[in-house]
DNA sequence: CTGTTAGCGCATTCAT
DNA sequence: ATGAATGCGCTAACAG
């Protein structure tokens, strides 16, 4: 590799001078920074990102840690959002470093990429409950922005975009209460995510507004995966025939109902109403479902990243925490069967 | 940030002894190396990373640059291929730094990862015909490996794991003539990709073969995407009414082109079968598809890793190319109509 | 306008 | 067994 210290003996200035000149200083003559410009360029030079790092104290690179590989997510909102993220970065002039946790130690991961100086602000996805990565973060003080709020009983006293979950599935839920719906079932997210109270207390509140029964029968729980939501509907089916309709609480997870359903020999639609909410979009879905409601979770990544950048520039946040609101897609509607 | 100087002035040994002794080296009294590990940990030490690469100068860092969004293609592949990079590289100790292109200078990304030392080695993914990027790596002489191979008529001289999507454009073919289609579609990805013209040649074959006559109208192209599936198969359908099967060449197509079946008033898996091909598997298509055929391509960004990490450590690859074998997966045989 | 000097944090000579 | 000195490649303060 071509070094500043080449181009130097090549041109006979010295290596400041090449630096600077290159940089586009003013005070170099137009002649010599043409000169040395030249000789750059021609020489094939490319500045040593790591040594610049080094001596800048900044790294123009973002981190993400993606959790480890535990089989209970799916991993298409991590993907997604990782490309989102990616795109992203690049326009605002940054990389993206992506650093998978090996399941051993939880925290190593952070401790390596924010300890090691290697990026700038990081961006965290997929909140827990009293999560301990947002507390390193914190007393670390690297900017960091995150996907998702703090479970409602902590406080959300960061920057994020989320969901309004609550909204989401309170909307699908009340859908199904309109088409004449009485004995709905939910299929929830585990426990230690985050958003999962949000999304009961969504539906909690539609059936408390409709005046039906909370029934803890109706509720269960999938590992936001397609097999998670189909076996979660399963059992809710088989165990609680009266049930007409079924939430679930991401796209995923509403396909592995679907399946659930017709391995039972139902129909999706007809004999049971299937409502999804998937990041921002309420969905009903019907068979055959050539389209599935998961929204471009790329654009929350674009503006997680560029919140992030704000923050990294020491620029004011305009809305430093964001509720997306859902909105409501309905293909086919299935009123509840007279019974 | 604590750094070795503080270590040492805490522990009144000199910086070089305590980086030593962190590194376990023989030469340290086992004493000594024990206090200043002791007081390395309570005082939280974490080396940095970029005085490490600049001083040793490896990075521990594998390097992808995903393309510059054209909207040309569908993302998936490259979001989960992403994912299992990811994984793998953590799996490998290494990171994963992720660059995307922007729009304007293809190159510039390449030399700014490569050539800034950025990385000790890099991923390419979808092969272009005469691919510059190639060119540029071999080059440099910087370690790399591909997903997918050059184009028939250049030289794959590289690692590389590629589908062979000959076999298995050819498998599905000659899957729907067993079943007694004679006009049968096909839709293709751009010319410029580099496995198009393998696709292209494993559909004649399958028709070669069974004597059925090559015709250019049954070709369409499409841009990777649902909607270029769709709009493909459209234009397909409606100029060739004699057409009983559509071949799609991947999984986001194979769904397009089911869509425009079912908005012609046809149905998939009675009027027209649909078959596709997608990384490892061949599949044949119906009504509801709640399942659809794309393999884990993380396995495939596994083992691209695991290649690139021999290479990187000087090891020799056992299998520097791997062509992937199609699998075929048939979920309900739909013979052709009779006319 | 240009060159000399210093230092980012670390690991590795080479001395002692 | 330990410390002093050196340099990875670059930028910036400070001369001249």
């Amino acid at each position: 590799m071509v070094k500043l210290k080449d181009i130097a003996e090549t041109t006979g200035y010295s290596i400041t001078t090449v630096s600077r000149a290159l940089a586009g200083y003013k005070d170099v003559s137009e002649a010599t920074r043409r000169h040395i410009v030249d000789i750059a360029l021609s020489m094939g030079y490319q500045p040593n990102a790591v040594a610049r790092q080094l001596r800048s104290q900044k790294t123009d690179t973002i981190g993400i840690i993606i959790p480890a590989h535990d089989s209970r997510f799916s991993d298409d909102f991590f993907s997604e959002l990782l490309m989102g993220i990616g795109y992203a970065a690049a326009h605002n002039g940054y990389d993206l470093l992506v650093s998978a946790q090996t399941s051993s130690d939880e925290m190593s991961a952070y401790q390596r990429i924010v300890g090691g100086n290697r990026v700038d602000g990081v961006i965290l996805a997929r909140t827990r409950r009293s999560d301990p990565r947002i507390a390193y973060l914190k007393e670390v003080g690297i900017p960091f922005v995150v996907s998702g709020r703090a479970a409602p009983d902590e406080p959300s006293d960061f920057p994020y975009i989320d969901a309004d979950s609550q909204q989401g599935i309170y909307a699908a839920t009340r859908h199904l209460i309109q088409l004449g719906h009485r004995n709905i079932g939910i299929v929830l997210p585990p426990l230690d995510i985050a958003f999962t109270p949000y999304r009961l207390m969504g539906y909690q509140r539609a059936l408390l507004e409709a005046n039906l029964p909370y029934e803890q029968a109706n509720v269960t729980y999938g590992d936001l995966r397609r097999f998670g939501g189909q076996q979660a509907a399963h059992a809710l089916l088989t165990q609680r025939p009266q049930l007409t309709a079924i939430v679930a609480c991401n796209d995923a997870m509403a396909l592995g109902v679907m399946q659930a359903v017709e391995s039972l020999g139902l129909r999706v639609g007809a004999d049971i109403a299937v409502t999804g909410f998937d990041d921002i979009s309420v969905a009903e879905y019907a068979t055959p479902p050539l389209t599935t409601v998961r929204q471009p979770i790329q654009e929350i990544g674009q503006r997680l990243v560029e919140m992030l950048v704000h923050i990294i520039h020491r620029q004011p946040l305009e809305h430093p925490q964001t509720l997306l609101s859902p909105t409501l897609i309905v293909r086919q509607s299935c009123g509840a069967k007279q019974s």
